[in-house]
DNA sequence: GGAAATCGTTTCGCTTCCGTTTCATTTTGT
DNA sequence: ACAAAATGAAACGGAAGCGAAACGATTTCC
């Protein structure tokens, strides 16, 4: 069965959910990098830089700093595709996975909460 | 009944509307702007610069300064208050309203299209 | 083999956001 | 009346993101 919401709860949930990131993230990621961090860890890989580009719609150096600042915290890594050296491969890490895990519990009890 | 999210379906979640958001939205807030905007939307008004940035866990320069961009997007607007002139006023503008409702059909049609 | 295409990165100038501090205005308390 | 407190905005220096263009490295195509 589908996921159903009336308009004050989806809204209310995506309050909920920026509130409490906001207040407890230390990782400040803007939504582009979100998006990018949740494409790597749901979609099937590889993911490579411009396919992610192409995914969200964006140029090439946004997916490049994005990957910079991410890499910087550990939450995705870099590595040379040996079957195309031009190609790189963005992979998952344990922090990054981790970080993705405790996002989605909070948006499970973001949700929980949400009024009938 | 509550609604009950799998974790898979949570991230999902949030992964469309922000892939979405990228793709499709000019206004580009930030997560902050995002829970501002919401807060002054859901939550009942009065609204002032001190209350947004004790809700967000924010200093009040951060909320000043959002509120110079969305104001300037006129997705909300500012006024004295006549009872306590040291009071600014966060207000809702149509434009702002309609900003917001839109976001909410974003998500719930992304929370429509969720796997099983 | 060599030109052309592809891929990711770097550079450039610009804008925006950040935290901290300082300021002007207004209200409160005595 | 007047000092103290509270409120929001402005100033400051620093960090990070943006789009566009140019750049090396690698592969593809004759």
């Amino acid at each position: 069965m589908a996921i159903q919401l009336r308009p004050v709860q989806a809204l209310r949930l995506w309050q909920q959910v920026a509130l409490h990131t906001v207040h407890n993230d230390a990782h400040d990621l803007t939504l582009r990098q979100m998006a990018i961090l949740l494409t790597v860890y749901l979609d099937a890989p590889p993911h490579t830089v411009r396919g992610l580009a192409a995914r969200l719609g964006v140029t090439k150096p946004v997916i490049t700093r994005a990957l910079d600042t991410m890499g910087a915290m550990k939450l995705v890594s870099r590595h040379r595709d040996e079957n195309d050296r031009r190609n790189v491969l963005v992979r998952r890490t344990v922090e990054g996975a981790l970080y993705v895990e405790r996002f989605g519990d909070d948006i499970i009890a973001s949700a929980l909460q949400l009024p009938i």
